[in-house]
DNA sequence: AGCCACAAGCTAATAGCCTTAGCTTTTGGG
DNA sequence: CCCAAAAGCTAAGGCTATTAGCTTGTGGCT
């Protein structure tokens, strides 16, 4: 019999599309193991168990986010980037709900691959501010802020907390652009204008 | 053998403690029936299997984070009915981990009590805007807005998703001042404004 | 007071999941 | 061409939920 030539790179994949097919609950080892018609410790061979597979999946949407939210920014500043990220943010959560919903598992202190990995959105989002002028001690806040728009519209959303499905479009655009006056008007943020950026 | 006494709010309110205490992933059956000292089947007298167990906790869920809210807006208005509930919201969701994750899951389309006391919450964010003078179309906008806010920030915060502890406190407050002034200066809220305040 | 029907709790059994142990077989490099 | 490591397998054990059907405590009625 041929083998079925899984790596774990392919094992976390068919995870990720498995769970935004049928969403983040339906991850399990023998649902993955199923879909490669593969019994179900073989897959222990590649993955850490079902608490590895979760945290390759979680990996993965991270650093899809990232680079989707870092090509958004690129060659914008100010609302412009803003917008962008906004948008590609929110683009990516409805593309991919399972590994959305997989990457708000926040790593263990020690995992510092996965650590520097979801570090890489935040990133994004603090150089984005930086172009309004809020950097030091403020980014932290602002960050903060900024991530608490975007992820809670999107997870409400994602888990169909917006009773009414019309405007949905509208709201987000109006909550993204409250927040770009938010963040014009931030305050300190001419006083710390030569801060350097920190994670948040 | 003496009678355990359950009852399905007693089981419910059990259930509510141990995900307080051990997190929402922690919600079995089998965990709840040990905390009474009971055979796992005995439960189903009382709630209708996991399904309607972690239905029965969300809703205590949102109907405690209802009154809280509604608690805290009683006798203020504008600036200081949103701000309350902000405080309000973040304590609830800080005080009761686990029930706040609980009602994060919309009920079903059908189940309409626990669609009615899902609303009560927002019914009470959109009051307080009303304050504000937004009401009519804005209204939805603005309370989705309101609510991505507060539920983005408490899920990020409770999610371990801020790496520095320190100024968390400060950041909500940044992020609830930044919503007021958002709020004041609320696109098209200008003819449902007559009554109230506003800078010319 | 006593009885009795119903409710509350039990045991047994089934099915699904994860995990470990240990075996077999493919496969690629020397 | 061979053979060791990797890839996949079966077997087994432990956890969970769920259903079926039994036993027993208890409150209400006479």
């Amino acid at each position: 019999m041929p083998r079925a030539g899984l790596s774990p790179r392919l094992v976390a994949e068919e995870a990720a599309r498995l769970i935004d097919e049928q969403g983040l609950d339906a991850l399990s080892l023998a649902a993955v193991a199923k879909r490669f018609g593969v019994a179900v410790p073989s897959l222990y061979k590649h993955v850490h168990g079902l608490a590895g597979l979760r945290r390759e999946v979680a990996l993965l949407g991270a650093a899809e986010l990232g680079e989707r939210l870092r090509t958004a920014a690129t060659g914008l500043a100010g609302p412009d980037a803003l917008r962008a990220v906004a948008a590609a943010y929110r683009r990516y959560a409805h593309a991919h709900p399972g590994r959305y919903a997989a990457l708000q598992r926040a790593p263990g202190d020690d995992d510092h691959e996965a650590r520097k990995v979801s570090a890489v959105p935040v990133e994004v989002l603090t150089a984005v501010l930086a172009g309004f002028g809020i950097g030091g001690g403020q980014a932290v806040h602002a960050v903060r802020a900024l991530r608490s728009a975007l992820h809670g519209f999107v997870d409400l959303e994602t888990r169909g907390g917006f009773g009414l499905p019309e405007d949905v479009d509208e709201s987000y655009e109006l909550l993204v652009e409250g927040f770009v006056r938010a963040v014009q008007n931030w305050p300190d943020a001419a006083s710390a204008r030569a801060g350097t950026v920190r994670p948040t």
